[in-house]
DNA sequence: CTTATTCATCAAAAATTCTTGATAGAAGGA
DNA sequence: TCCTTCTATCAAGAATTTTTGATGAATAAG
């Protein structure tokens, strides 16, 4: 049975939410779901410094979110396969309606 | 068609895992799972002083995943219905892997 | 070789968030 | 009424996060 109240997957999960609980990164995120980015690219579209672009993607890639590859002199980033979809199981995990939801599959 | 691109939707959602992304805060959460709790309840079961909780409970409310009760001199809390699992959509909507996942539930 | 471009990192400042202790209100019991 | 309990709020300080501008490394082009 996971619990999901060990102090330490609550950290973990804390800093993951962290990671998107800013607007700046999201719309990283929301950019990245078409597919891979380079820096260059992601300071022409959204409007931020390219300092401050290396800040948040450095934070949402420590929280495992995102990934770079580098090319010649450009760095691309893009969504870690699967990371946005382990966050939405471990949300499920935390909702109380877990167990009705899974008693619904079993009946119908 | 959804897009969450929106500023608007994107500030909001920012804020509601910010709600979240407090080791504190998820511990609350994990604990309402279980029903209400009334202020005290918590205060004895975690390590926090009154007035921390009561910061980081408004913070919840504030994001709209914890609601509260007034009994008497208590605050009874307890997680909103549906507020995680609403947050699970979004986050849905947020992976790259949605219209992909679309697509195989047609062809199986 | 010189120059330009792309990007990460650093330090300092700015901004935000969190904690703590004090105060006050509301409710109930003696 | 007086006292205690439960809770919210406030202000001050501490801690953390974010922004900004500067610097430097790496790559490639002229």
């Amino acid at each position: 049975m996971p619990t999901l109240t060990s102090p330490t997957d609550l950290a973990r999960l804390a800093r993951t939410f962290h990671a998107l609980s800013d607007e700046t990164r999201l719309a990283i995120v929301a950019l990245l779901r078409n597919g891979e980015r380079c820096v260059c690219d992601l300071t022409a579209v959204m409007e931020a410094g390219q300092s401050r672009l290396s800040f948040h993607l450095k934070t949402l890639k420590e929280a495992g979110l995102v990934q770079d590859r580098r090319e010649g002199r450009w760095a691309y980033y893009s969504l870690v396969p699967g990371a946005l979809e382990g966050l939405e199981s471990q949300l499920a995990e935390l909702s109380p309606m877990r167990a009705v939801r899974a008693l619904k599959v079993k009946c119908c």
